[in-house]
DNA sequence: TCCCTACTTCCACTGGGCGGAATCGCGAAT
DNA sequence: ATTCGCGATTCCGCCCAGTGGAAGTAGGGA
């Protein structure tokens, strides 16, 4: 594309993306020089691709001249299914159990070898949560994930167990126990965590069924399983065919 | 860029911003086809674009071969500052204003000549109306807008008037009157409509200040402004400067 | 079977994109 | 007041990535 190319065979979309990916929670707000250096291109490069982002809305500059995501890039990405159906569909009973528990309740969908939370509500923050809405987590370290790896196409669960780092001292690294532990998700209808994404928290989750298999998790976290596990998974099982009926009722209506 | 380029002057990247453009609340699905249509593009450079824009996650590809907007920048687009900074501060005053009133509750920012919706609550749908979040409506047909318009700078202000498009019977065409009534916006420090967006819906809005001005509007719809006009500025007002209060504490704190 | 539409692949041509280097601008240190 | 240093911005000659007409393929309706 250029004379003087560093990097042959990137093409100007995917730099283009590189910037975009170059923000996340903990970097909302990025100057050029960062920008350039988390999506790895030179900075007169970036530079250019910058402003005409920032032209289209898909960043914007703020009064420091620090970047940010910008208005158009968050209404467009409003428009987005995972917005629009299942998250929709399944509000009113992520609220039913959140008020019969004021536990933590989570909505969450596999993507590629992550969990990405599509919605959460957390009243009090009784019990510390790293999660939050359209953030994504390992598979492995997590309830509604754990259910969506053994829900998973086998390449998935290969990819995802050769790669077991750890979070917490109680993160599962071993493949053979967290392949038991699928097992074991598959048999029951539901998976647990215990302190293995952060301590203080265990989590239960039960899958979201459609007619093409697994489509979603619905999870809650809470300080101890000790008590009241059964009562919990039996809630999240209602609600999860719940969802599930709304959401094959929504698929014979137009879309 | 090519040899045979059909628009000189159009960039790759303003390319693939157009193909995201192309979507909207009444186009979230498209065909290859259409998109290229919508997005001005010839069928093989959109069909080369749209699969790097798949593949990075951007855009989705569903069982028909439909596009639509994909998971990843649907969580990228939740990083913008609109999401994590005045929409949740305001999100409590909201709730607190709905829970008196039961009307729909609007909060919305300008976005160049048009009203973005950063949220809204509405339980019954009592009276229709035509917002949703992250949807974009003219300055001059909403209470919203017209308090935006109002504090708008006065380039903003002329284009606008310059381009009053009817949308019910009601709506104000002429530049004279809206111009009159953005004064008396200014003057009474509230704006109203009544049946200009849609019949049978009327409504209400104020300011949202900040150090640096008018920042965004918090808005109300109703089936009529007869008896309850009062009362709902008062309450409006009321939870205003409370957002404006809880902006400048988040100001002063850590951003 | 044929036709039609929508999608996908191919490929020769060339100007849009590249990025090192130079410059600017601003705040901090001297 | 001057220098220093760092980040942002601009410049510009090089050349290959991107282009899109044309041809090929797939699916589905008559």
């Amino acid at each position: 594309m250029a004379g003087n190319v560093s990097r042959p065979g990137a093409t100007v979309t995917s730099r283009a993306l590189a910037l975009l990916a170059a923000f996340d929670e903990d970097h909302r707000r990025l100057s050029l020089s960062e920008l350039a250096e988390r999506a790895d291109l030179p900075l007169p490069t970036a530079h250019r691709l910058v402003a005409e982002l920032v032209d289209w809305g898909a960043l914007s500059r703020d009064a420091n001249g620090r970047y940010a995501i910008g208005r158009r890039l968050w209404d467009v990405g409003l428009l987005a299914p995972v917005q629009t159906g299942l998250r929709q569909l399944a509000s009113p009973y992520l609220h039913d159990l959140y008020g019969a528990t004021l536990a933590t309740v989570h909505l969450a969908v596999r993507d590629g070898t992550e969990v990405l939370y599509l919605d959460r509500l957390a009243g009090n923050a009784s019990v510390p949560v790293v999660s939050s809405i359209g953030s994504r987590l390992p598979l492995h370290a997590t309830g509604v994930g754990k259910v969506l790896l053994a829900h998973a196409p086998a390449e998935v669960q290969t990819a995802v167990l050769s790669d077991l780092h750890r979070v917490t001292p109680y993160t599962i690294t071993q493949p053979g126990t967290l392949r038991r532990q699928l097992a074991r998700v598959l048999r029951d209808g539901y998976a647990t965590t215990s302190e293995e994404m952060s301590l203080g928290a265990c989590s239960v989750a039960v899958p979201i069924r459609a007619e093409a298999g697994v489509v979603a998790s619905l999870g809650m976290v809470v300080p101890s399983l000790r008590n009241d596990r059964a009562k919990l998974v039996a809630a999240m099982q209602v609600a999860s065919r719940g969802i599930a009926r709304a959401l094959s009722a929504a698929r014979a209506a137009p879309d």
